[in-house]
DNA sequence: GTTGATGCAAAGGCTTTGCAACTAA
DNA sequence: TTAGTTGCAAAGCCTTTGCATCAAC
């Protein structure tokens, strides 16, 4: 197991100044995995945390992106998704409710890197792969 | 090599009225590969085609959606993109311009399919695997 | 005390909607 | 003819911005 360093600890490690809302925040994504700016508010809002502006959702959002703590990603249905960076794993997008669910397989991961690791593209910097799995949770009758 | 249906006939198989503007459309997606509303819009300009409004542009782009002729896409900037539909290919996207771009791979598709294959993800219907391949094109100096 | 962060409200960009006018079949 | 499309403008949603206030270091 790995020791968890303070949350406070780990802003200022990055750089950040380790204020309340960013306190927050930060843990309100470490708890919810990956969520919308608007999920974030209300994850924020529901701990009993400092209050929280949107643009202050999006703002230290994009800082933790920036500092690496967090990594952004589209959703198809038009919104931005953020994720806490745990290292390489996929998504499953649910087309029906648009729900995204973590995928941890690293198997599949590794399968993808090993295929492109002899593929050179023409100076492309590969910095990682990103792979969704669509389609559609059965429904339980 | 194969027959290319004229897309009026290609429209009304898919059930859909063969107008000018769905025609222009499809034809300008044929031509960019892959691209945002905005840019349709411009090619459509560009090719002398009937008038096409921004919100016809948006409605055509969804109904050649639904009928399975392109496919939609986020991107990280936050703008929808949609790709003619040529079978399973992946996307390499360029961090520093957001431009996409086809990265017409059939191995590595196989391989994540050959992968998934044994993988049954609970209840979940699986629909295609879309891969991006995030990172930057080196400057040429 | 400084420098940087937050709140608030307003602006902005992309996409959708409503409805009347039009057109493919 | 008539059900389906398009144009136009307005509304909507998510995200960003500007600036004064406030807090971390």
């Amino acid at each position: 197991m790995e020791e968890r360093l303070p949350t406070a600890e780990l802003l200022k490690l990055k750089g950040l100044r380790a204020t309340g809302q960013r306190i927050a925040i930060y843990e309100a994504m470490r708890s919810l995995g990956h969520a919308s700016a608007d999920e974030v508010k209300q994850e924020v809002g529901r701990a009993g945390s400092p209050t929280t502006t949107t643009a202050t959702v999006y703002n230290v959002l994009q800082d933790l992106t920036r500092a690496g703590l967090l990594q952004r990603r589209m959703s198809v249905n038009s919104k931005m998704y953020y994720d806490i960076t745990v290292g390489n794993h996929c998504h499953i997008y649910d087309k029906d409710s648009h729900a995204i669910t973590d995928f941890d397989d690293a198997g599949l991961v590794d399968v993808v890197n090993e295929y492109l690791r002899n593929k050179k593209i023409n100076n492309f910097e590969l910095d990682y792969v990103d792979i969704q799995l669509m389609g559609r949770f059965k429904k339980k009758k």
